[in-house]
DNA sequence: TTGGAAAGTCAACATAGCTGACATAAAATC
DNA sequence: GATTTTATGTCAGCTATGTTGACTTTCCAA
């Protein structure tokens, strides 16, 4: 890979360890990301799924199932099991569409709101603190990276979720 | 949260939802991120769990178990039909440590070899296109966010691995 | 030399993905 | 009005990858 030393310097630090790194800080700071979510939920019936789900779901209340199901990219299947349990708990509601009727438009009840707020403060937390350690130009860059490694499909549903900045 | 219209710049950006969607972010951006080595294994009897095995090992050859271990941060049990598959098949060897015959260390066959390099070279592909597309200062910013959101842990060894820049 | 700790293995189970087949209701189309 | 398509849900069964518990082998130290 190395490309010649003189390479002007947006290109210099594309050199192959660098582009590891990159791939070994996702998968590291992944686990980071998700940690704390984790073990609020161990214990508690739910898994990672849930939380997804519930997370979407508060993000965009009124969302179709179908919306739910192309933003977390899973198969029916596999989200109805997630839902059931989410419903049958009391967590989620799901009201039959005025417009048509064969759709169903998820909501968090108050008690879904409630673990919502709960799961999304412990994660909103270390992401504010890992913010707040590397700098609003850090965070910056780091939004446009992760930006470009979406696949497109996903970079809608990001781009589609409302805006704060 | 909404901390007041006057905080400094460096503060401004902290806002509720500029968290969230760095959280959406890193959600959206890791799908992509494995989806091409999950692709190439789709097939292959094979999963995320052998890419992760595959590329530590690739990286750190002569580690033992027990630092894969601690890398992965999975159960040894879970690991070890993870390893099994791969040394049935011929892609990874387990030598006896020579100092303590306890000690499983772990290397790449050349088969192994060619496995990680593929599935390497997928991964990479994205990551350097992502980096060329966002550039070097974001790069930077992308690094330093993503090492602040590690747990110590996990930060250790994300130092350890041999640096390139 | 014996007993505990460490490394690894075997067995059994749980979660959350997946595919495929099928049901129901409503909407859209012919 | 009849037919087809769409949105959703369900059942059954498979796979991947986590988990815990119990066990063996090996090493070390009291």
């Amino acid at each position: 890979m190395a490309e010649a030393g003189r390479g002007g310097e947006s290109l210099l630090f594309l050199t192959d360890e660098q582009v590891r790194k990159g791939i070994e800080a996702m998968f590291f700071a992944y686990r980071g990301f998700t940690a704390d979510p984790d073990r609020i939920l161990e214990g508690m019936d739910y898994g990672r799924a849930h939380h997804r789900a519930i997370h979407f779901i508060g993000r965009g209340p009124g969302g179709t199932v179908n919306t739910l199901l192309s933003i977390l990219g899973v198969t029916k299947q596999s989200l109805n099991r997630i839902l059931r349990t989410l419903m049958e708990d009391g967590l989620v509601e799901a009201r039959v569409g005025r417009i048509d009727r064969r759709e169903r438009h998820l909501y968090l009840t108050d008690k879904g709101k409630e673990l919502e707020r709960q799961l999304s403060e412990a994660q909103r937390a270390r992401m504010r603190s890992a913010y707040r350690a590397a700098g609003p130009q850090a965070v910056a860059g780091f939004r446009q990276v992760l930006e470009a490694m979406m696949d497109p499909e996903m970079r809608r549903h990001y781009g589609a979720l409302k805006e704060g900045g």
